[in-house]
DNA sequence: TACAGTTTGTAGCAGTTGCTACATACCGCC
DNA sequence: GGCGGTATGTAGCAACTGCTACAAACTGTA
């Protein structure tokens, strides 16, 4: 055909994979080459072969990640409510790989938080799927789709933060009490008036 | 009167605040000693001679930021509700000197979200006091002294992704509609009744 | 077999990192 | 003047950073 080898941009896209994965469990802070090529099996004049530099990597990493946040939530199960609807997800965001994800993405985000680059615009791109899923899984839940996006810009923002706290709290009582006061707060705002501006 | 020279932890004090103005502008997941010792007009050899090391430096600051974020909440007036102190609060926290000591803290927390350390310990005391603040300000506002830290948590939680988000968004309506949700939902705690566990 | 393309290995570069050994200057006190 | 403390400057180390030049293998096609 039209290479010499049948593979193309087929390796790449396995490396990305690999690569995803081992961020996810080292955190992309301190990432660097070398010992991530190793952690791969191959060597960093491969990596840089297959992405144009490290921020190619990174932010493939990133998207790579984000899909599968994204994934992850649209699998869920449509729940009977709202506030179950967060409950849910809070359960799932805080297990096995949805939970590295998000965490990754926070890191992601503090790190364009000054407006480094290729953090700050890949960010940007996740976030706005990542609301979408969001608005849609409140919406199978019954949520109406005008209000949808609204509530889920505050469980959004919500969660992110309790996911800040998350390694710092001695326990998960107070954390589960945060977690049912957001949903009770999201629920409200699903069952607000539909044209309306909440309460006040 | 004990020392040759009359200052002795008085110049590491006096390092530590401008090397918090200076990580407080540029961030510190990219810093380093000898350019944050050259913008404070020393050197890396002085930095590593009045801190034992980087990590001391850093929490060092880190500590220092924090007392700052809570001096300038601790100075805010009080608010005449529930409702219109965390507006206010968003307000302060979004501009200013407080904007920033915000954002390094969320930078600290990522970091810490792996249990790196020296950040994960400093961001988990620096976290208890900062909570402190915000529900002093909420019972100031006419909040029980009872239902406030369950409020400041969600509260906190909430104002960390909003400020996660803060570069993100274009324009600030949908951020502006954030805020008064959140300011609702934490009004709405702060109302349920004293003993109980919210709604459902 | 020879060719052209893709994929990989070896070595290395220039820069930066945190940190340290050594020497020096300064200060008040005896 | 000398002494002991703090404070500071110079030079350098070993490790690591992202990245690249060069050369070698491999592949299917002709």
């Amino acid at each position: 055909m039209e290479t010499g080898t049948p593979r193309e941009g087929d390796r790449r896209r396995q490396l990305a994979e690999a690569a995803t994965d081992h961020v996810l469990e080292h955190g992309l802070i301190g990432l660097s080459l070398r010992p991530l090529a190793a952690a791969l099996g191959t060597s960093d004049r491969m990596l840089l072969y297959h992405f144009s530099g490290k921020d190619d990597l990174v932010a493939t990493v990133l998207h790579t990640s984000n899909e599968r946040s994204i994934g992850l939530v649209r699998s869920l199960p449509a729940a009977p409510s709202v506030r179950e609807a967060v409950l849910a997800l809070w359960a799932a965001s805080t297990h096995g790989q949805l939970e590295r994800c998000q965490r990754l993405y926070v890191e992601a985000a503090a790190l364009g938080l000054l407006g480094q680059e290729p953090y700050a615009s890949v960010v940007g791109e996740s976030n706005q799927a990542w609301l979408r899923a969001l608005a849609d899984l409140l919406v199978a839940a019954g949520c109406s789709p005008d209000l949808a996006p609204r509530a889920a810009h505050l469980l959004d923002a919500a969660m992110m933060g309790l996911q800040l706290d998350l390694p710092l709290d001695r326990g998960t009582a107070v954390l589960d009490r945060s977690v049912a006061d957001l949903a009770d707060a999201v629920a409200s705002i699903a069952a607000s008036a539909p044209g309306g501006q909440g309460s006040r």
